[in-house]
DNA sequence: CTAGGTGCAAAAGGTTTGCGGTTAA
DNA sequence: TTAACCGCAAACCTTTTGCACCTAG
């Protein structure tokens, strides 16, 4: 990622943070880029081996404090359509996730339509504040791990 | 759960189990007899405690162990809306799942059609296998721990 | 100046596994 | 008879927490 995309994330970044009375902090910075530069859906373990390229003394409670205060501002989101751990997705437009059974890869999927209260018969005294849409499935010869399964 | 109800449970699953290869045990009949007691959405650690009345021996490991068979032979099945412990659920009917952001409860709620590739643009590669729907917010005074919040 | 953030290490869930003994088929 | 299952305990993985030090505002 170049020096002023970074600059771009970080501004928009010290805003959001401010915004939820949040510090801006290099940490913080890190991560964000970190998850902007590669828009696939990695655990915080996975975040952590990316973050420690440039910032080698990143630790893990940072990582897991610096996504938590991205998910607080609204730049990043938890994704979590499987029992293992928890990942996290800088895509935030409309969408629902596709995780593949063999791989275990989520890849991002359009939606026709929002999920509105259509789909559902929510009862009257439910307040509603999000709709997950999780499509289960294998992905095929979409990803490495998975053409090497199909070729077998 | 009357005794007749019981033996009902215990023909079917026994069949079930048979179809997977599995074991009929004491342990998956009352495993099992527990969840379709109270269909609400335990945890493991949940079915664990209430399975020890009647069958004071079981272990953790077994509970573990017994609901991956039922959930194997399509019985039960794993619901995981939220990062904490899965809960296992033995309404098989096709329904999606409220989660509440205040006591952390999971509802059933029904779809008004089946959650089909319709909803979601699905690239053709990809094989589906299932859809799942979540819907979070507040269940408002629908459970007494919601009813405490309110009141406050 | 100080509330909030960082890094470390230890603890806390939740789930899985290894193993000797048991049991359903 | 014997592969599968049980119960126990220990291991494992992910996430949270306590604490001393540090830093952005």
């Amino acid at each position: 990622m170049k020096s002023d995309q970074l600059l771009d994330s970080g501004n928009s970044l010290n805003q959001r943070l401010a915004n939820k009375g949040l510090r801006f902090t290099p940490q913080r910075q890190h991560v964000y880029a970190t998850l902007l530069g590669q828009r696939d859906h990695p655990t915080a373990e996975e975040v952590f081996m990316r973050s420690k390229s440039g910032k080698p003394e990143i630790s893990m409670a940072t990582v897991y404090n610096c996504l938590d205060a991205l998910v607080k501002c609204g730049l990043v989101r938890l994704v979590t359509v499987d029992r293992g751990a928890t990942r996290y997705c800088s895509n935030m437009e409309e969408h629902a996730h596709f995780s593949c059974d063999d791989c275990g890869k989520v890849f991002d999927i359009g939606l026709k339509a929002s999920p509105q209260v259509a789909e559902v018969n929510i009862p009257e005294e439910f307040e509603v504040s999000k709709i997950e849409i999780a499509v289960h499935g294998r992905c095929k010869d979409k990803c490495p791990d998975c053409r090497k399964i199909q070729a077998n």
